[in-house]
DNA sequence: GTGAAAGCGCTAACAT
DNA sequence: ATGTTAGCGCTTTCAC
């Protein structure tokens, strides 16, 4: 359709190889003929056929990144962030969102294979079903470097990994509750590590008990009505709860405001994530920063060395991020 | 790399044109043959080379989309749908935020000029340098198809424009807020659109006054902090305010709550978006929704028709989606 | 129905 | 320093 190289040799009046290397800036021409390529290539409004690069250098320049769900707030700030830094190394982004289907992934992952991306960053932090577990090996150990975030389902001798604690979220979170001197204090998430981070905390209080506890919890809207609905029920109601992202913090909130529940007065509530909205809720949320910014930048240093054929060294193999607490609004202290 | 058609071929006996003949379905294979290249091509773990196909097919069955910011949900969710709908119809998606940066927009226009999409949707509302109409402009006239989300830079000859009405939305939440007794009612935007349905519905009643009119407004922070700061020197302040988004709807929220001004009882607040967040905002948010899905949807069904080569109607070009009002929790009558 | 061959537009190795 | 040529892996005529 458009301007092909040939035309641009022909018009310039050189071979179509040294045309090419005249636009890839090789010193090898002529600096006369590679002005003249050059002019002429503009005055053409030549624009390289990125197909037919793409096939003779097996590359194309693009990365994908694969996220549960790209409306939830979290992962569009960390999609941000690699797309940053994805741009800065040159590569474009091609941003893929499974929904937690898990044909979905397989489509992408079978995608990748087909070598249109040169590299991919898997975030979904869900566990992968067998199948796909079998077709994303495949496609490490045939295809396409691979990057993982927070998500440990492959050896890190495969797969570098960036992440946090995921323990430890919950943990820090419980801890603080701990501190402010509540005593019941309810969990919801789909996250076993987080579930243990939860119990870790209140074990060492000795205050742990199931009946606060709703697990797992995903972070559909039928869920918290659920939970929600059970708190309202129940005889004996925490006075916090541990939220395991900031999604479900918030939802859960409006909701229980919606019952005539104050918060933070009558339930203290701690999300996950930091997102950007967390802190201008109201009231402000307290959270766990996750720091999103530095893990995806990470995330494609990493990865742009890896395609670029470098062996990355074992010390970054499993990057392991600080995680902070936030003390915001939406907890208070508890006095019995 | 990977296994090729031509060991496909090989291993099954056959020469590489009847084997990516049987592969591609085509019924001028026997079925015996097709049967020995389908079993073959299993057996070898067999996946046709995108960039190969992509070459010879001149496509590469990639679309792209380019927002402002994927941090805005409203942008995230818009791409999820128009995600959706690309993959029903067997289209990735490649996600481009340009984050305001017109030298980013341009490097992605540049990328499309390459080749390595079919087509691409513009939801970028904000207005292009004037260098960017120019390459924009060559883009649709000499490469790929384009359409456009409430963005009318371009005659809609060129480009299919999937819109709403911009005035209108100011216009529905200034005069709901009129509705509930205010007579001081404030305005916060980067939009003429916006503004010009704003003064419409004050003008109404006679009730427009600059004085609370913040006009350039940015989604950035600072800008907000500034609106908030001044919010509270003046002497006469407005009872109600309209936002241009729910994102900075729920910051100024949060910052003027942290002032101790009560909202709605001291200041009614509407935005617009209708973000999935601002439902379970507190309080929830008086918004407009905008029919993202169907809008995205429809953006997808048009591009992919001509793509296909196919012209589209008169009325089709120029589509408008009805909005509305959404009454919730942050705006409340006003009684002198 | 199948094989052979042309060619998509480009890069890179090889001649000259 | 430049031209020629051989592919990259695939689809698609065109003979047979």
């Amino acid at each position: 359709m458009g301007v092909t190289l040939k035309d641009v040799a022909e018009k310039a009046g050189v071979s179509i190889g040294t045309a090419s290397m005249a636009l890839n800036n090789s010193d090898k021409v002529n600096i006369e003929t590679y002005k003249k390529v050059i002019s002429v290539a503009r005055k053409l409004h030549y624009v390289p056929n990125a197909r037919a690069r793409a096939l003779v250098k097996q590359s194309t320049n693009i990365i994908g990144l694969v996220v549960p769900q790209i409306i939830n707030p979290f992962f569009a700030e960390l999609a941000q962030a690699v797309k940053d830094s994805a741009r800065k190394k040159g590569y474009n982004l091609i941003l893929c969102s499974t929904d937690g289907k898990a044909d979905e992934e397989a489509r992408y992952i079978e995608f990748f294979k087909s070598g249109m991306v040169d590299g991919a960053i898997f975030a979904s932090q869900e566990s992968l079903t067998n199948q796909n577990k079998i077709i994303l090996e495949e496609l490490i150990a045939n295809y396409i470097p691979v990057v993982n975030i927070n998500s440990q389902e492959f050896g890190s001798d495969l797969v570098p990994v960036i992440k946090i604690d995921l323990e430890k979220t919950s943990y820090l979170a419980t801890r603080y509750l701990i501190e402010l001197g509540h005593q019941r204090i309810g969990f919801g998430s789909h996250s076993l590590k987080r579930f243990e981070g939860y119990k870790r905390a209140l074990s060492e209080f000795d205050l742990y008990n199931p009946e606060f506890v709703y697990f797992p919890m995903q972070d559909f809207d039928e869920d918290i009505y659920a939970i929600v609905a059970s708190l309202m029920e129940v005889k004996v109601r925490p006075t916090a709860f541990v939220c395991y992202n900031d999604n479900s913090a918030i939802k859960m909130i409006q909701l229980l405001v919606e019952k005539g529940i104050r918060i933070p007065e009558d339930i203290s509530i701690c999300g996950t994530d930091n997102i950007l909205l967390s802190r201008y809720y109201n009231p402000s949320l307290t959270t766990i920063n996750i720091p999103k910014e530095a893990m995806g930048q990470k995330a494609i240093e990493i990865l742009v060395r890896i395609i670029a054929g470098e062996r990355v060294a074992k010390s970054e193999l499993d990057i392991t991020y600080p995680i902070e607490l936030l003390k915001r609004k939406s907890t208070t202290t508890y006095q019995g």
